[in-house]
DNA sequence: GTCTATAGGCTGATAGAC
DNA sequence: GTCTATCAGCCTATAGAC
């Protein structure tokens, strides 16, 4: 359903360095994950993510080939960086507790420099990955492969019990996305109801997401202190 | 946004009991349903829900005003369903784990009955709400006063370390509706990945769950038995 | 590299026959 | 209650000037 028709040149587009992004290319990868975030891929409308970069559609077809191009561009370049900070959670060799604790910090981290992939990734799911770019689909299965990697050394260490690690990891990824990607929403309704209190911060998920964890999927039982 | 435009009589449709489902408007809400769970508010035409339904256009419009319309009835029904399946699990009495385990237990089944409920809920908070009916926003902050009404319950009773209850609240409803909603994903994910292990079964996720949660919430040392 | 203009296709809602 | 036919609007991608 996403299969390539034409062979177009692959990169039409200027060929910049590692440096800093600038210019109209990096513009409309900036202001695309915005909009897709927001609106979805189908959603987004070429000449709204060409307004906020301060473009025009045609420059999406010339730096990209396509709606779907730019797209693509976006999740390879996002997961690239998620990827190098994930693996840095494995090689550290600490005992699986403290990795799943770093895991989840990361995973904040990226998603606060990156706001829209998280609502960008869940809608892809949701969409049965209609629009997932083939290249992207590994890395998806790698960060599942470092979750499993985290709590099968827990059990082995016999930190913690022998939990299912798919299971593990589509729970804990259900809560960091699902959180991470309806902060909109969350901040959207403040002024409709009546919480009696602000939504909750980045941090505050983040050590709760953590305790959460490590005390659930622990082997032996907690002393108190 | 979502104001509406014109004063049309709102129910020229047929009035039916509380019976079974059968006829043209019912058919309209099960295939809108599916459908708007699969492409979204916006990806789902008219048309192709429609055909589903074995009719056309022209009847939703009749039936429901608008697709809009259609949306609403489908969330105001399903919701209704739902409240009364929590509304019990409070009104037990049991202990706050037990009633969290209940929780988990009853929102499951509640996706099962209706599949295309998750995606539904989960495509309309990434939206921040936009096609959201005004009278169901009441009826999503009352699953929370449910999660919330445990976990107070819980850290009174002793048996729950204090917990915020909005954090448990994000974390419990992500992890379960990201779970009921990519269940798609990940079966069409089957043939394409070599997992060495086929999709996870509902119930081994809602038993996953259960013990994540109570064991993550516990206050007390756990004795081994 | 960037723009304007437009072609070609799809969509929600409605009018009007039965 | 249900249909067919149609209108008016919006979208992606491209052609072609600069």
């Amino acid at each position: 359903m996403a299969g390539r028709k034409t062979r177009a040149p692959l990169r039409p587009g200027p060929r910049r360095g590692a440096s800093l992004p600038a210019g109209t290319r990096e513009d409309l990868m900036r202001a695309g994950a915005e909009t897709f975030a927001e609106l979805g891929f189908d959603g987004a409308t070429t000449e709204r993510i060409a307004e906020r970069a301060g473009a025009t559609k045609a420059m999406i077809n010339y730096h990209f080939r396509s709606k779907q191009g730019l797209y693509e561009a976006i999740l390879l370049a996002t997961f690239a960086e998620l990827k190098s900070r994930l693996d840095g959670v494995r090689r550290s060799g600490s005992p699986a507790a403290d990795q799943l604790r770093a895991f989840v910090a990361e995973f904040a981290r990226a998603a606060r420099e990156h706001p829209s992939f998280p609502a960008i990734m869940v809608r892809e799911v949701l969409s049965g990955g209609k629009h997932l770019p083939e290249g992207v689909l590994p890395r998806v299965l790698g960060v599942m492969g470092v979750v499993r990697g985290i709590v099968e050394q827990g059990v082995e260490e016999g930190s913690f019990r022998p939990v299912n690690p798919l299971l593990t990891h589509l729970s804990l990824m259900g809560a960091l996305l699902f959180f991470f990607a309806t902060e909109p929403f969350r901040k959207q309704m403040v002024p409709k109801v009546r919480l009696g209190q602000a939504p909750p911060t980045y941090e505050a998920y983040v050590a709760h997401m953590q305790e959460l964890m490590v005390r659930g999927l622990e082997a032996a039982p907690r002393r108190r202190r």
